[in-house]
DNA sequence: AGATATTGTTTGTATATGCAAATAAATATT
DNA sequence: AATATTTATTTGCATATACAAACAATATCT
């Protein structure tokens, strides 16, 4: 997580992030599902980085939109690099095949979960 | 987890009692190791459990022992229950090999983090 | 023996997260 | 058009967890 930290934001926080700065404009809900995070906690992770002045969320309606900020925008290469250094890091610790059949053991499983 | 509502007990605090069943005078760093938790996430589990008067902790110098009182032990065949319970329910959403793959792929890599 | 380092536990504070209730708006039903 | 239902988001509150600092003993070194 170290690289996470020059930026000043947590990871959760980063990736909710990126996704705005793919999709501009998105919404909480979408996000949430996309993130496999409660609708409350996108909330919450709103919140943060609103106080930081790297989103904007504009309500009309109930639908909200979120967007990026100039200052997210500038961000954006520094994340991408975070992401690229962090698969370096971490993808050396298992092979591809396993990563894989990890994954798909525990999606299945909590597929299947109540 | 709905066996363990039964019992009024998270599954973290249920597994920590049954652990302090099993050895009872236990320490609390000895617990955290066993459980893969912090010493003072231990020490917040066992405020709680102490509060429902499931333990008793005695300190003498700089170790604690913990005990079960005998309203845990009355406790323990439910939780045996819950256990097996537990066990029946969701071993059947993956098979024993897969399963072992899966802890070792686990441990491997959690071993091997920073 | 006195100073220092090490160890085990607890406390203060912070993050991450979710459920259920409260809102608020949009949609469907009558 | 008025009411009821559904949907999207936020808020209140709770749980789970950890790190770092504070404490409190014990062990080590000189």
């Amino acid at each position: 997580m170290e690289s996470w930290k020059k930026l000043g934001l947590a990871p959760s926080h980063a990736y909710l992030l990126m996704l705005v700065l793919d999709e501009p404009g998105v919404q909480p809900g979408y996000a949430a599902e996309e993130l496999q995070l409660s609708p409350s906690t996108v909330t919450r992770l709103l919140e943060k980085l609103e106080e930081k002045k790297l989103v904007v969320r504009t309500t009309e309606g109930k639908l909200t939109n979120i967007y990026p900020t100039p200052k997210a925008k500038e961000l954006y290469p520094q994340m991408k690099n975070c992401t690229r250094e962090f698969q370096e890091k971490y993808q050396s610790l298992i092979n591809e095949e396993e990563a894989s059949r990890l994954v798909k053991s525990i999606n299945r499983i909590n597929d299947q979960l109540p």
